[in-house]
RNA sequence: GGCCCCAUCGUCUAGUCUGGUCCAGGACGUCAGGUUCUCAUCCUGAAAACCGGGGUUCGAAUCCCCGUGGGGUCACCA
């Protein structure tokens, strides 16, 4: 079977991201449509990765992405091979645009001899110029060859000059048929000689997307909404070039709580101005590192254009408690999102799949298989939506609650493994296993289970004291906290097995005999334990410090205030 | 600025194509109560929207027009 052939009967979606970074929450939405669509008409799935510009991609990227794509649980039928995913069993590829530059070639060649695609000397400084000329004038750029334009003597002058090769937009409006948003008409007039061959050699991302397209044997392109302005010109492309035209599915674009677009940049925005109000830091800096790092974040601070890699950009948020917006699958993932609920919230960011459940309330919860076989373009919103973290957390802490603790603690320490060796250090399997109902419903994401423990991870004489909470629970009242804990202190002594239970009973057995409420003992142990009056039920809080621990600690306060 | 897209609670949305069952439903968030050894969880309840103006129609959130607002895009980046 042949490429059309296949393409004729066969449902086949693309992801074509470019390795220049980790891969953008909207890209992964794009993606996971693309997968769902293929899926749902058993189809197929294909990634290919669009590396054309030379200096700003990079292989590190393009495998960071693949895994985002793996971790996210979304596999790809034909592409790069990887976690499992990927292969070239329709010998379609390969995969990376700059493998395919023979393919490209061909089809530069089949334009040129048609003389709709001609060599362009302009330098990048002529054409700014010549914008800047048109701006003045106040009317819109727009190349087009010249009308006394000799062909034959362009090709000459082009075998001896730098130039770039540009496509002869035929005259007339084109229409878009888009599946969501409807039919979309582009005059003639705002669509100009497109640039598809660079100086370099490398086709435009326009020319390299039609073609791979094409030869790929896509049926349906699904994309950002802000790709609609490009349509036109692929499609006129695409009919120059002999191609059928696939279905086209723009959707709506993700923006941050303030309207702002979701861009990486909002991370390097989020610590600049934090740098900016701390002179300290400020100085710090500029002082550390060496020249070459201390130019480029001087540049940086004054460039709103430049982003520093995110292992620089990391450490300086710490250091600021700044927290950087989540805006890459990989931010999701450290903040300890679960892979099937980013999947789930990121499927309603769009789409919906209108139904009721039987309480009446619109289905919002449910697994990647369901998406694969209702996802549909009619319910595709045409709306761009903000990210609503809010919600994405309240999913997510939903989702955290419904685990059992085994499959928590798996979670957990598959978490803890990449982004916390301190934790996996520290607490063995059995004892998160004994912590995971309480710090389960106290996390709505993973990166969070660590804080109503983080007493656990003290030393003993290192608790440091609330005096609110001493006040309160301690030294105040009659008989006060300290009397009940030093009486209390003796009859842990005793208790066995030292587990939450049978300290629960041991507490409540205790408060009983002495007529006293449990409230009343367990506040003065909690500052005991913590410095301050939260932890998590007492029973887990004593048994997970374990016994030498708990009486150091109890020691601790009543010496301390005694 | 040109071109293009969009417009329901603070946010995500159902309802819009096939006008009436919508004084607009759900979720997140917010607020108020309740349960509880703290913090949480959990339970109950409340406030909260059809951008504005014209049409069409017996009737418009739903159809049409004009405004207004928001967004996208205008590279030898993708």
């Amino acid at each position: 079977m042949t490429t059309t052939e296949l393409a004729q009967n066969l449902t086949v979606t693309r992801f074509a991201p470019s390795p220049t970074g980790h891969l953008h929450i909207g890209g992964a939405r794009t993606a996971l449509f693309c997968a769902a669509l293929a899926r749902g008409a058993g189809g197929r799935f294909v990634l290919r990765i669009e590396d054309t510009d030379q200096k700003r991609s990079s292989e590190a990227a393009a495998a960071g992405i693949l895994d985002d794509l793996a971790w996210l649980g979304i596999g790809w039928d034909d592409g790069p091979e990887a976690h499992g995913s990927g292969g070239d069993v329709r010998g379609v590829g390969p995969f990376e645009q700059s493998k395919r530059r023979e393919i490209y070639d061909l089809f530069f060649a089949r334009l040129i001899e048609a003389g709709v695609a001609y060599p362009a000397f302009e330098t990048p400084d002529e054409l700014a110029a010549m914008r800047r000329a048109a701006e003045a004038e106040k009317r819109t750029f727009i190349y087009r060859r010249s009308e006394i334009y000799d062909h034959a003597a362009a090709l000459e002058r082009a075998a001896t000059e730098w130039h770039v090769l540009r496509f002869a937009m035929p005259p007339g409006p084109i229409t878009v048929r888009d599946a969501v948003l409807g039919e979309v008409s582009f005059p003639y007039e705002e669509l100009d000689d497109l640039v598809i061959r660079k100086r370099d050699g490398f086709p435009t991302y326009h020319f390299a997307v039609v073609v791979d397209d094409h030869e790929m044997g896509v049926s349906h392109v699904l994309r950002g909404q802000e790709h609609l302005n490009n349509t036109p010109r692929h499609i006129a492309l695409m009919r120059a070039l002999g191609f059928s035209e696939p279905v086209f599915a723009h959707l709506p674009l993700i923006f941050n709580p303030d309207g702002s677009k979701m861009s990486k940049r909002d991370k390097d925005k989020a610590v600049r101005t934090a740098v900016k109000q701390n002179q300290g830091v400020q100085e710090a800096l500029a002082n550390s590192g060496s020249d070459t790092e201390r130019a480029e974040l001087a540049k940086w601070l004054k460039d709103k254009t430049v982003q520093l890699p995110q292992e620089r950009l990391l450490p300086m948020a710490e250091q600021l408690g700044v927290s950087l917006p989540e805006i890459d699958v990989e931010d999701f993932r450290r903040a300890g999102y679960l892979p099937e609920v980013v999947i789930n919230y990121l499927a309603l960011l769009g789409w919906n799949p209108g139904v009721k459940t039987e309480h009446g309330k619109d289905l919002e919860r449910f697994e990647r298989a369901y998406l694969d076989e209702h996802f549909s373009f009619e319910r595709v919103g045409k709306t761009a939506s903000k990210f609503d973290r809010d919600k994405l957390r309240a999913f997510n802490f939903d989702s955290i609650q419904a685990m059992a603790p085994d499959e928590f603690v798996h979670a957990w320490r598959g978490w803890a493994a990449r982004y916390d060796a301190e934790l996996i250090d520290t607490l063995d399997e059995t004892t998160m296993r004994m912590l995971a109902p309480a710090v389960q419903q106290r996390a709505a994401v993973l990166g969070e289970a660590r804080q109503p423990i983080a007493f656990l991870f003290m030393a003993d004489d290192a608790i440091v004291y609330d005096q609110k909470a001493v006040a309160k629970h301690v030294t105040k009242g009659e008989p006060s906290g300290l009397e009940l804990l030093q009486g209390f202190g003796e009859a842990l002594d005793s208790v066995e097995p030292f587990e939450p239970e049978a300290i629960e009973a041991a507490a409540q057995a205790w408060c009983e005999s002495r007529g006293t409420k449990l409230g009343k003992l367990a506040q003065p142990i909690r500052v005991a334990m913590t410095g301050t009056a939260v932890s998590p039920p007492l029973g887990v809080t004593l048994a997970a410090l374990g016994q030498d621990r708990v009486l150091a600690r109890v020691d601790r306060l009543l010496a301390a205030f005694g």
